[in-house]
DNA sequence: GAACCGCCATGAGCGAATTTTATCGCAGCG
DNA sequence: CGCTGCGATAAAATTCGCTCATGGCGGTTC
């Protein structure tokens, strides 16, 4: 009356396939009353007889001639359904969902895509971004992906992974009069009068700007909010005005002027999860801590090294 | 570290769809402890956790999410098992497996076939032919069909039901000398000096003619040895000789004269199974006692009443 | 034809797995 | 700060599935 039991199936199965209920007893390693039994209870789930016992084998029913290919289906999903398991378990396959603030999918993670995707190709990565990094605590906690990348979640209670140090730039067009600061350095309050790009309104950058340069003495005037992190540094360079920006988004080729902020503005980017990681999401992990270069050593240069020779280190987890 | 259980599998599947434990657990009609417990050994089984537990809901691990798609289809194809099943039992579709002489693939069964047809266009018929009633009778006995007709098996021991008696007609050329006898009937020993259309030696026919000559007193000769029983009659009405065939195989627009043998020859025709038909192989067998139409009631004309109006009779199970 | 053998069914008993009942821990919320 | 919702845990009861022992039934063999 209710569902089969995929045991029973695989009996059924195996004595269609044998012929005799003996030899699939021995096949499945039971002994023949527990299968007479099983066949006995399938045949009254389903309502009706599926094998006709014959003198020396066992014969389909039309009911059971239809119902045996169902059988057949119903293991071979099961059995797939285990390799996928396994297949997830040794990364060969899967999907992983990482929530990210702007500033990384910008940054840092495009070459640890590339290096993760190298290593395993059957991991898809479903990203999302959010522009600020309570917004992406916000949707981490509320389960919204396996892994997210950010500023450290103030009272977060999973297990925190760090990734470095990063460190922001201003962005000065190459004509500014501010550029060619021999020490490569420039206090903030030497911007204090200019109109900057500012961020818009939802963009984390746009409070950590306001609050820097509160601390720095000042409040900035907004020359534009850019919605875009990435356009800011490029809005910056054409001379729109200042532009506060995390160094490693920043293209190498970019022809604006990085000034390395006098006291240095920085922030700390993790890696979090709610729970101990799965094999999945903690090589996730593993490859992040190891690849990310959160800034390059040569800043303002911004060429990470992702080609570095890594060694495939166990996926300890960590706190947590 | 086996196989899972459906049931498992339907319980993830409700916690996933739900998004929570507690729901499913009411949904499915079980205690949320229950729940717990399956879903903890399904995951020890798949080797890694399916769910996270969040505060307000579930989600599913990346194992979960390659596991989840194959959890539904087996239930799938659970349910179409068990759809299967039913429609079997309704008549709805099925497959029966019929075994014949070969008389009655050429005689009685093509209408049976086509009522059958038009009554359960699911329930496809696999037609099985065999040459002669002892092979047949073996061959059911093998297990090789569900339904058997032909001649009255000896010493059978399922149930056997009757289907009518099968009367031989002696086939002559229209031309011949002794076609036009005004009584239709004709002695066999008139034509005991003739070259008879005999049949190939593991014909059922074969045996059958020799042991009706044997009884009128002499040994019929051979002109040829018919493989096919359908040729006999055309062979006999080209002028090959007498030939003795089942009445109700001969075309209505046959050109030959077909002749009652006196005393009249007869075999009567029954369906037989192993054991008590399932559902499907009662209908049939109904259906064919009903409007199987073993001789035409004017013969040697053999116009059948197939398009008969049939009431749907109850399948009482027959003898047995 | 009598004993034997292979094959499946049946019944009793037992151990394990599943479910229930009861309770705890925890987080979010008013 | 207590309340509420949700899931985990512990222990007890029940169910379930398996094995062991046995029986019936054909078919085969000597």
């Amino acid at each position: 009356m209710a569902v089969p039991t995929l045991r029973q199936l695989e009996y059924l199965v195996t004595v269609v396939d044998t012929g005799s209920f003996t030899r699939a007893a021995e096949r499945l390693h039971v002994t023949q009353p527990a299968l007479s039994h099983q066949m006995r209870a399938l045949e009254s789930t389903v309502g009706g007889p599926l094998l006709e016992r014959l003198p020396r084998s066992v014969r389909l029913t039309p009911m059971g001639r239809a119902v045996l290919p169902h059988a057949r289906a119903a293991l071979a999903e099961a059995e797939r359904l285990h390799r996928a398991a396994r297949r997830t378990a040794g990364l060969e396959e899967g999907e992983l969902e990482v929530a990210v603030i702007y500033s990384v999918s910008l940054g840092i993670l495009p070459p640890v895509l590339r290096a993760w995707r190298r290593r395993h190709p059957g991991v898809r990565i479903r990203l999302r971004e959010y522009p600020h990094a309570d917004r992406l605590q916000a949707a981490m906690a509320a389960g919204r992906a396996d892994l997210a990348i950010g500023p450290e979640p103030a009272g977060w209670e999973g297990p925190i992974r760090e990734l470095g140090v990063e460190e922001f730039a201003i962005v000065l067009p190459a004509d500014d009069p501010l550029a060619d600061r021999p020490t490569g350095t420039l206090a903030l309050t030497d911007l204090a009068d200019r109109a900057w790009v500012h961020y818009a309104p939802d963009n984390g950058l746009a409070d950590l700007l306001d609050h820097v340069c509160a601390q720095a003495g000042f409040h900035p005037q907004a020359a534009i909010r850019a919605e875009q992190t990435s356009a800011a540094p490029l809005l910056a360079a054409a001379g729109l005005g200042p532009a506060l920006v995390p160094a490693n988004i920043v293209s190498p080729h970019f022809d604006g002027i990085l000034l390395r902020p006098d006291p240095p503005i920085r922030r700390t980017l993790v890696a979090y999860t709610r729970t101990r990681p799965d094999p999945i999401t903690a090589a996730f992990a593993d490859l992040l801590a190891r690849q990310a270069r959160v800034n390059p050593p040569g800043f303002p240069a911004t060429a990470t090294a992702l080609d570095r020779k890594d060694a495939d280190a166990s996926a300890d987890p960590q706190r947590g």
